[in-house]
DNA sequence: GTCTATACTCCGATAGAC
DNA sequence: GTCTATCGGAGTATAGAC
């Protein structure tokens, strides 16, 4: 998988594959993806337009490759987010919500990336797979705390990522430009956000 | 402003402004912001591709015009929303995210819409007063809760707006589509969660 | 105020040389 | 495996007829 000749002279790359896929996350966070386009990555590794076409059929399945890795990426950094918050099923769950903003701020690969409606009819064996794992990762971490049923740690999961996903959304619009907030600020607030969600039991006490 | 004529013959219309306006969001309900397009737009009111050109400079003018549609609109039905919402400010303000994902199901537009990046530079007056009377509209809101600063307000209206958005977006790019959950649904689920996340003091009973 | 026609740009995708 | 060259399509915008 790696390159293993330190020096590529001939044309441009050793594993123009790998290098489209990793050069696709830089346009996806800088130009999103509704101008994300095969051409401006080529022109970014200065390679042809005709270039990705010999290892991606299209656009759509470049995009499947993309969301394979963010799904796998964004796996792994939940993991270890929740892993680091400490025992707390609820506080672990919160947790996500950070990874996800701290990791698309990152990358630009959010959710609207990983699910994006083009991709739903491209059959791609390996993007379903991490894509599902990812999703299971989620489910086990709601159901770990009070949730009651599988429907309630589906819902629990649904309200985490909407904070999450929202937060991202609007930060990436440039909706918090003029506090100059950076990622782990917008990040640390929607843990926060998430972490109220989740617990809502507690306000039955006000009465 | 209403076409007082009701039969115009000469050609398609008596108001092309106004009916290119109402257009745009059906098709950015449709087609979302990526695709939205002067030409598209055109082609559903068929008229030629140049006729919108005649009253708006360029695609910028046209959506800045639908921005300020869509934020008078959407503060409107937010203020309906609070006020059918009773007399706890907590309440009143996590109203605001149901008619927020209410009036995003079906009209399209939305916070990334009203705020559009591509907006920014665009100097329209008119725009920026109806934007700011819903962002103020908002922060009041929140501020009627027991928020202690208006840093706080703001805050609080930035998480209720995150989880808005958040189930908005996810919603239109299809992530609910296998519940087959209507938008009232996502509502009722954003409001929840916006109710939850309020009041986060609650939680300290806990301890 | 709307039309037709057109120029320009960008993208997706393919053909064929090397 | 990458190149150059090219086609077809879509979008923005303008010019000039009516």
């Amino acid at each position: 998988m790696e390159a293993s000749v330190a020096a590529n002279r001939a044309y441009h790359h050793g594993d123009l594959r790998a290098a489209l896929i990793e050069a696709s996350f830089g346009l996806l966070a800088e130009c999103g993806l509704q101008r994300f386009s095969v051409a401006a990555v080529a022109r970014r590794l200065q390679v042809s337009s005709a270039a990705p076409y010999r290892h991606f059929p299209g656009r759509d399945h470049l995009l499947s490759a993309v969301s394979t890795t963010a799904a796998r990426d964004l796996r792994a950094e939940i993991v270890a987010a929740s892993d680091a918050a400490g025992p707390d099923p609820a506080d672990r769950l919160a947790a996500t919500a950070g990874a996800y903003v701290r990791y698309v701020a990152r990358t630009g690969a959010g959710f609207h990336v990983i699910f994006a409606a083009e991709l739903y009819r491209l059959p791609d064996e390996e993007r379903r797979e991490h894509t599902r794992a990812l999703i299971t990762t989620l489910v086990e971490l709601a159901a770990a705390t009070e949730a009651r049923s599988y429907q309630e740690s589906v819902q629990l999961v649904e309200a985490t990522i909407a904070v999450a996903h929202g937060y991202t959304s609007l930060y990436a619009d440039g909706f918090f430009a003029q506090n100059a907030s950076t990622a782990d600020d917008i990040a640390a607030r929607a843990v926060e956000a998430a972490r109220n969600l989740i617990t809502p039991g507690a306000i039955e006490v006000r009465n």
